[in-house]
DNA sequence: ACTATATATTTGTATTATACAACTATGTAC
DNA sequence: GTACATAGTTGTATAATACAAATATATAGT
């Protein structure tokens, strides 16, 4: 077997490919907790980083504004933001997060960190500090 | 501002998340070259583990057998790959990659690979080994 | 050899996440 | 005050997926 030695972008291109896939398999039927990925990330957006409008959010992770407009109306329905008019501007309003809201993103926060620590109970600390470090510095690039 | 200092695998948990998101919305939308996620990560298991059946690859992907088919109904009715019967079942066969299949792949793979050096040339060669290495480590656990 | 069961694959149907386009309501500029 | 711009919603289409039903073939028990 003469494996083809890799350049380290070739090995990040398509290690990402394969971990998106499995990520999305995992996500898509056994998620764990109670919200689905993009309730998970706006709950988390909303909650870490104050109260913010549709237009924002949809920036923040580039997706269209009707894709946010649903995901929120969602999350307002089932009680986990609620809506405060912008007094500045008749159109628009901005999303807070709900006691209840706060409450289920830490659960979820916590169910999916402890599934994580689990995955990574081999890893030695450094990696482990290497690997979340690197991912926050990619992620600051792929925008 | 006070902010909260995170466990790694708290860090990478949220990162991972964030990852997905972007990576999502950049191959949903701005696809690079011809290869639709799942077709890229099907040729490319084809070309390199050699030919396998429906079954096999969804175990592989973790995704439905039916997702799966459909997805290779796709790839040979576009010439990418073609079916051999397997000898020993009649139910049964195997995908191998085309000409054009693996011609397809090869420019898919370069493009995306340019891609992702773009992103990385700012990064030291240590960071890039290093990430390509914990990406494939992680791959390996998260089954 | 016959019948029941298991297996590989396909096809039908529903769901979900997404984008784009059309629409509504409100704001801003000339 | 009229025209244009903007925040958000709603209608519609598409793609990727899962689950269930169907088809064809294989295997096991009698």
């Amino acid at each position: 077997m003469t494996e083809k030695i890799l350049h380290p972008a070739e090995t990040i291109e398509l290690e990402l490919a394969i971990l998106m896939r499995r990520f999305l398999a995992v996500t898509t039927t056994k998620k764990i907790g109670t919200l689905d990925r993009s309730a998970y990330l706006l709950l988390h957006q909303i909650s870490s980083n104050g109260s913010s409008g549709v237009k924002a959010l949809a920036e923040e992770f580039q997706l269209d504004i009707s894709t946010i407009s649903r995901q929120t109306a969602s999350l307002e329905q089932k009680g986990l933001v609620y809506r405060i008019p912008d007094p500045q501007d008749g159109r628009a309003y901005s999303l807070q997060i709900t006691e209840i809201g706060a409450a289920e993103l830490a659960s979820n926060k916590q169910a999916r960190y402890e599934r994580v620590r689990e995955l990574l109970q081999d890893w030695s600390t450094e990696d482990q500090q290497k690997f979340g470090e690197l991912l926050s510095k990619f992620n600051r690039i792929i925008v």
